[in-house]
DNA sequence: TTTACAGGGGGTACTGAGTGCCATAACGTC
DNA sequence: GACGTTATGGCACTCAGTACCCCCTGTAAA
């Protein structure tokens, strides 16, 4: 029933549009009534995103059970779970990208679930952070790093029709936040090989920007 | 007008909470017709931020005048006008944040209001590194990165009741940020005083986290 | 077969936000 | 004084969301 109402509310938004469609149209397709749509959605904005409540609890477990590791390269397994939802029904979503673009209040409210995400990861941060100095703003300040940056690689994937490789998107988005902020022993082997003391010598320019330097730190340690 | 319907309204929103109180509650308290009220505030949710609309047109403004130095620089200087809005009436803006944590809509709506602050930060970052690979990807993600930092130092200055600098508070929220990704050189004298070609030699153990790395690099570089 | 009970769904009426339209008053111009 | 312009009030309407009650169905006990 959540799923004929569901479609049948999708099928009309694409129709007439979002704000020209009513309650009322949506129950008459759906052949229900008028109070059931509220009882399986508390919204009609709710009608257009039926699936992140699921993938929110999803991530919260993927989260809850992650324990060791590095905590960035955890939230970024997270993002990745919303990916894949995204990536499961690529005309579904593109649709709904588009709907949701030219929708002031979706958008908003696309804000507020996505904000959902950001805080359910900042908590996990928070978690593993505890001990550092000033870990809840480094907690808040990464995970919506990475929000920022699966977000900037899913839109653009949403952008290009659900062609190409969002994965690969996401992935090359999140190196930018894992440069900045992950750990770096945590990532493969080739830096896990090197002894605890080994010393790298650097060389750079006080003028370069710090991101440039942040490479350079990189290569050098053979992160890349 | 604007000025007493919106006291109005911040006033009963105090005393019966912002669900309890309707439009009619509103313009019966300021003394004037229902339709005025949707005339300067297109929401009853705007009523309890009417101040956002011009802060956002300042930040506009000075992110269009700004063009050389440090982009990071400027966009923690823009998130400073805002911080700069909030401080100058302290005891106005912490019983606003304390009823907008308990209104779930009013969370929705701040959260839109910060989202265009966002947008604007990333546009404007995003001009800077037209130049750069995945220059529109980092100019959303340090724009999230610098509206996360000033969020948090805001959020504490407020849960505080306003007591405490609140400028220090973000001051060093915002240095988090601009050690993962802004430009040394711009920082100060100390730095511009080496030559181009100066060479620091940096020693750093393959196991320590990337932000301990990007440390040792500050503090080589005579930063901190 | 009848009665008692429980629960999912439908219907009705209500509140309140937000909009469109028109009337009216204030103000300045000619 | 006639006229356009602008700000405000009033009225009626749409529609999302909620509270309340009813009905229908399935189940168990008498």
């Amino acid at each position: 029933m959540r799923e004929v109402l569901a479609q049948a509310a999708f099928q009309l938004f694409l129709e007439r549009g979002f704000e020209q469609t009513t309650v009322d149209d949506i129950v008459a397709r759906a052949g229900v009534g008028r109070r059931s749509f509220f009882r399986y959605f508390p919204s009609k904005e709710d009608a257009v995103f039926p699936d992140h409540e699921s993938c929110l609890a999803d991530m919260t477990a993927f989260l809850d059970a992650a324990d060791g590791g590095d905590p960035v390269e955890a939230v970024c397994d997270a993002a990745r779970i919303v990916l894949r939802m995204y990536a499961t029904n690529p005309e579904f979503s593109v649709q709904r990208y588009r709907l949701t673009q030219e929708v002031p209040g979706l958008r908003t409210y696309e804000l507020s679930v996505v904000r959902r995400y950001e805080r359910t990861m900042a908590g996990y941060l928070r978690g593993r952070y505890a001990d550092y100095e000033d870990g809840s703003l480094r907690a808040e300040v990464i995970a919506a790093a990475v929000v920022a940056a699966h977000n900037n690689a899913l839109r653009s994937w949403l952008r290009s029709g659900g062609d190409g490789d969002a994965e690969a998107a996401v992935d090359h988005a999140l190196e930018l936040v894992r440069n900045g902020w992950g750990s770096g022993a945590a990532d493969g082997e080739a830096a896990a090989g090197g002894a605890d003391d080994e010393v790298v010598v650097m060389v750079v320019s006080k003028r370069a920007p710090m991101w440039r330097v942040v490479q350079r730190v990189e290569s050098a340690l053979g992160q890349d």
